[in-house]
RNA sequence: GGCCCGUUGGUGAAGUGGCUUAACACACAUGCCUUUCACGCAUGCAUUCACGAGUUCGAAUCUCGUACGGGUCACCA
């Protein structure tokens, strides 16, 4: 049997949202759940719309998911070259190819004319389709032109009747009557390819196997099929995977949320955890299990699986799961995921690396994400603590002036600053003022706190300062 | 507007004609535990699978229609 190959095609535009980061990890997992290859191929058939350091930025991403890309350009196999404006005099070799079998045809038609006959169609309300207006230029007509410099493009020459059909390993049969298929360009008249023919010269050339891809081009892929047909080749097993979309319902985009995969990383979002996220949206495993490691999903991973329908980014699931994968850091990890924000939000200046760890690790089963450290922590670098209204309720119990007063003695007494010794403070104030549970915790921890929840009190106290906790006491 | 695709709770979803009086997970709520909160644990949360018809002894599961949502109709990818 033939070695399975995936590919992720991306064009270099210098973000990747969620949605391709998740083509691409299925991408990745067919290939190798197969034991087969995945290719990467960058698609900057658009010169418009290149970015420059956009493929280090694609290398980047991938590596930090740790996908491990088989070949591409920078790890050259022989299928290269791998970014496709060095592969151009291929494109018009065979474009050319199909204009001499009759599949294809020179065109010259202006973008005027073209437009023009967009705005009729508009007019009409009618889809606009090229009106095949060159598809019969005889041979000494074509020279001409060509030798008067005009522009031209080359397009392909579509079947007015029947319905194309093909199979779709999620979505099953799709059929799509032939009229309705465009003679659409293959060559622009900068001698570029489409992104569609490219696609497909590309994944023959490649030996890609399964083309993986949003569903957006479930409606094209007949067209491709054509192409394929008429180079003889053998079709690709296509996987159309449906959207994955915002909070609103609304698809991805750069304005709705921390979209990006970047952002989510910089936000202290653990790619592992982003990964295992990703791929059970719009993706099910066989069983009840939540959690996956790479290894894991590349041995269980069936795209038969892969759900029809559109799935929203849930950012309060992905908590949930990161929030696993944080409490399983161990320190120096979780301290690179944190500090830098910590950094960037107070002034450690004054602050012992002890102190920094210590504030790092009784938070470790408390944050969700990395940056999440900052707005947990405020208690311990703002000088005035303000009251919410449940506090404020809670205070105003009776005695609970009381418990304050011995508190703060006991607190006062203490010679040498250690948890152990808070805890006692603690103690001692549970005897003397008579209040046990929750009516001896959680003044305290409100007054010195400011908030009704926590790490363990006598850690939180610590980590204050006597001086500190004094004053809030007062 | 034509065509294509989709529709199970707030979210991700399981489910492919009877074992489903619809799993599991997130979120939410309540309780237990920890002499506090959180963590953890337990329980609750869709009389119903967009809606309407049909097929069937039996339908979330099959068929048709309607509604809604999305996609697509570029010298963009």
């Amino acid at each position: 049997m033939e070695k399975v190959r995936t590919r992720f095609a991306p064009s270099p535009t210098g973000y990747m949202h969620v949605g391709n980061l998740r083509t691409a990890i299925f991408e990745y997992l067919i290939a190798k759940h197969n034991d087969g290859d995945f290719v990467l191929r960058i698609e900057d058939t658009d010169q418009t719309r290149k970015v420059d350091g956009a493929i280090d930025f694609i290398y980047d991403t991938l590596s930090l998911c740790n996908i491990k890309i088989d070949e591409g350009p920078n790890n050259k196999g022989k299928y290269g070259p791998y970014i496709q404006s060095e592969r151009l005099p291929l494109y018009k070799k065979y474009a050319e190819e199909l204009v001499e079998k009759g599949c294809a045809y020179y065109c010259f038609c202006t973008e005027e004319r073209l437009e023009k006959l967009r705005k009729e169609a508009e007019e009409k309300k009618i889809a606009f389709l090229y009106d095949g207006h060159c598809k019969n230029l005889t041979k000494e007509e074509i020279d001409e032109k060509i030798k008067n410099g005009e522009k031209y493009v080359i397009r392909q020459k579509m079947p007015k009747e029947g319905v194309s059909e093909y199979t779709d390993l999620v979505y099953g049969k799709i059929s799509v009557e032939n009229k309705l298929l465009e003679d659409q360009i293959l060559l622009k008249s900068d001698g570029y390819p489409t992104y569609n023919f490219a696609n497909v010269i590309d994944d023959h050339l490649m030996n890609i196997t399964h083309v993986i891809r949003g569903n957006e081009y479930i409606m094209s892929t007949p067209k491709y099929n054509l192409l394929y047909d008429a180079f003889g080749w053998d079709k690709p097993t296509y996987i159309h995977v449906s959207m994955v979309l915002g909070e609103d319902g609304q698809k991805l985009s750069k304005r709705n949320g921390d979209a990006s995969f970047m952002d989510l990383y910089n936000d202290g979002y653990l790619p592992e955890a982003i990964v295992n996220y990703l791929v059970m949206l719009g993706w099910s495993p066989d069983t009840n299990e939540e959690i996956f490691s790479m290894e894991k999903l590349i041995k269980l991973f069936d795209p038969k699986r892969i759900s029809k329908s559109p799935s929203v980014f849930d950012i309060k699931k992905l908590n949930w799961i990161n929030a696993h994968y944080i409490k399983k850091l161990d320190l120096d990890d979780l301290l690179k995921i944190t500090v830098p924000h910590l950094k960037e939000a107070y002034n450690l200046e004054d602050k012992s690396e002890e102190w920094i760890k210590e504030l790092v690790s009784i938070y470790q089963d408390h944050i969700s994400y990395g940056k999440e450290i900052v707005e947990v922590t405020d208690l311990f670098f703002k000088d005035k603590i303000k009251l919410n209204d449940e506090c404020k309720e809670f205070m105003e119990a009776d005695g609970i002036g009381n418990t304050i007063d011995v508190f703060y003695k006991e607190i006062e007494n203490i010679n040498e600053w250690t948890v152990e010794n808070i805890n006692n403070a603690i103690m001692n104030t549970k005897e003397k003022a008579g209040v046990k549970g929750k009516m001896l915790y959680m003044p305290i921890r409100i007054k010195v706190s400011g908030q009704m929840h926590g790490p363990e009190l006598p850690d939180t106290i610590h980590l204050l300062g006597k001086d500190v906790v004094l004053n809030r006491l007062k």
